[in-house]
This record gives structure tokens, C-alpha cells and sequence, in this order.
DNA sequence: TTTAAATAGTTATATTTGCCAACTATTTAC
DNA sequence: GTAAATAGTTGGCAAATATAACTATTTAAA
């Protein structure tokens, strides 16, 4: 800084996204050892999840936009990671599995997560942490539902 | 869901994405009425810094890579939204003003900004909120302290 | 019960962002 | 005084985001 003097306080939720960025900068740090370099997050949900979603749950729990989870789930598929069925009880859905290969994997990532959850949290009381978690989920509520500009729930644009 | 059942938790750094893209999402539907689409973050912190950051210390702040830095400025540069001066005390770095124009414009943009800043927090304690800001601010410097992937800090790649 | 509307997924295209290597100019450290 | 580090730039490629238009299937309404 030119001067350092100045304290300005950035708003939350670009705080909120800088800690996602160095959080998966740590994640995929973590992670460079083994055959898979993205979307941990999907897989994760798939992994917790399997047999039991569709493309569209996905993107509504994780805020993907349904066009973008196509090539995510081309590329996990063309990977041996997952695959999809379609739901014999609604033929428009497609079910997503993880493969064995697949499952293998992602139960390294899934491991990899639950240390980076403590570590993130040094140096804060199990009470803090708890309502950290709760004021989240509770931000999360508030902001979904103000008007949005965004995709994931299938926004429908007026013009 | 396919089946309502089952609850996971998803990982507290995906959380803190996924709220920020919703959060982004209302950001942008409530300044869809004036003439900056996006950057939004990065205009608010050169109007609190204004004349005293140089690029490098934006990227720092905002975790935003440097490459990135450089076209998103041309773009601001180009709109008349901010301008670029070789900094006399150290000739490498450059400078980082608003204009006139780009001081109106980042001025509403921050009143955005206080005021959903109000609206995300419905139905939070102040204490569980001062808990909430107190936790992301250390979680932040816990992973900052860990190895990672990002560029942000001029990581050099070892190979 | 036939039609209209809504939902899940796909395709295509354009723009923006992220990542990486290599480069110039300038400053700092040895 | 040379080497190393820093600030910024360029260019290229991969990936993410935004938008529109489309098929197939299911649900709701007339």
C-alpha cells in the first residue's frame, strides 16, 4: 500500500468470496496429488448425494447455472468419474452416480475437506464456529430471497 | 431432490461461494438501473483508497489476479470510470484514481452496498453478526497462512 | 382430455475470467 | 554494481458466465 494508514471495510460478501478464492486455492493445493483437478465441490455433493440427484439439484444447492453443469458433467463422464441415468420415475431427469472410480476419488477429496474444516477454524471457539455456521446459513436465506439477476433458479428474464 | 431425505453438510468454503454468488446476483439486480455492469467491488475499494493503491495492492486485497487486474482497468479506463498515474515515488507502480464520472457512479454503488449490507443480516443478533465478521476475518488469515495454489501473492510456481 | 405451461436437459455462441509463461522497467538487496 | 525482487503488461489457452433457442417430458388448466 502506498498508505497504509487508511482501514476501509470491504463489504461481506466480498469477503465472503475472497475466502472461497483462497479457500480453493488451498483445496486444490491440497489436492494436486491425485487424477482429478476441478469441481471437488460437485463431486462432493454427488459423492453424498449418489443415485439420489439430478443436474438440476446440483445446480440449485451449489448456484450453478444448469448450462454450465452440461460440460461439467460432459467432462466428469469423458473422466470415468460419473454417470447418467435417466429417472425411469420422470424421463426428464437424468440421475447422477459416481462411478467406482469415481467414488474412489471423491472419497479422497471429501477427506481433504474435512481437514481443511478444522484447519480453517484455528484460533475460533467450537461456540463461535457454531454461530458462524448458523449466521451463514441464515445470510444465505435472506439473500435468496431478494430480487436476483442470477441463473440458477431458472430466472426468467423480462424485456 | 429425488429423495428429500438424506442432509449433508456442504463444506464451509463452498458455503461462503455460494453466498457470494447470491450475493452478487442481488448486487447486480439492484444496480442494473446505472451504467456500470460489473466490478463493482473494484470500483468501491479505489473510492475508499482513492489515490493511495496501485494495482498490485487491489489484486492483494480483493484476491484478484494481476493479468485480470490489467484488463479490467482498461475496461474502467475506457468507460472514463477511473485513470492510471505513474506513481513519482515509485516509477513501477501506477496509480489508481477515479474520475469525476467514476466518483458518482462508485458513490451509489457504495450506498448499494451499505444498504444490503443492512438486508443480508436480517433476523442476526449485532453480536452474532460482530461473531460472523470476527470468524470470516480469521478464517481468512488461517488459510492465507496455508499452502496454496493461488496467484494472488505472486506465487511462483515450482517445476 | 386436449391444450398450455412448466420443468430437465442440451446445444450454440459470445464474453469474461483464470491461469500461465515470458517480457520490460524500476527498485531493493547483497 | 550486479543480482534478485517487484509492478505492470502482453498473449495464449482453458474454463466460467450469460444468453437464447431448442427437445422431451410432465403437470396444470380450460
Amino acid at each position: 500500500m502506498i498508505n497504509e494508514k487508511k482501514k476501509i471495510a470491504i463489504p461481506v460478501g466480498t469477503q465472503t468470496l475472497i475466502v472461497s478464492k483462497h479457500y480453493y486455492g488451498v483445496l486444490s493445493k491440497s489436492l494436486e496429488h491425485i487424477g482429478v483437478e476441478r469441481y471437488y465441490s460437485i463431486l462432493y455433493y454427488i459423492l453424498h448425494n449418489d443415485g439420489l440427484c439430478c443436474q438440476q439439484d446440483i445446480c440449485d444447492k451449489l448456484a450453478i447455472d444448469k448450462t454450465a453443469m452440461v460440460k461439467v458433467l460432459d467432462h466428469l463422464g469423458k473422466q470415468g468419474l460419473v454417470e447418467r441415468k435417466v429417472n425411469p420415475a420422470d424421463r426428464r431427469q437424468h440421475v447422477i452416480r459416481l462411478t467406482k472410480k469415481g467414488k474412489e476419488q471423491t472419497k479422497i477429496i471429501s477427506g481433504v475437506f474435512a481437514s481443511l474444516e478444522k484447519k480453517m477454524f484455528k484460533n475460533v471457539s467450537e461456540g463461535d464456529r457454531e454461530t458462524f455456521s448458523r449466521v451463514l446459513a441464515q445470510v444465505k436465506t435472506n439473500l435468496q430471497a431478494m430480487p436476483s439477476n442470477d441463473l440458477f433458479f431458472n430466472y426468467k428474464k423480462t424485456h
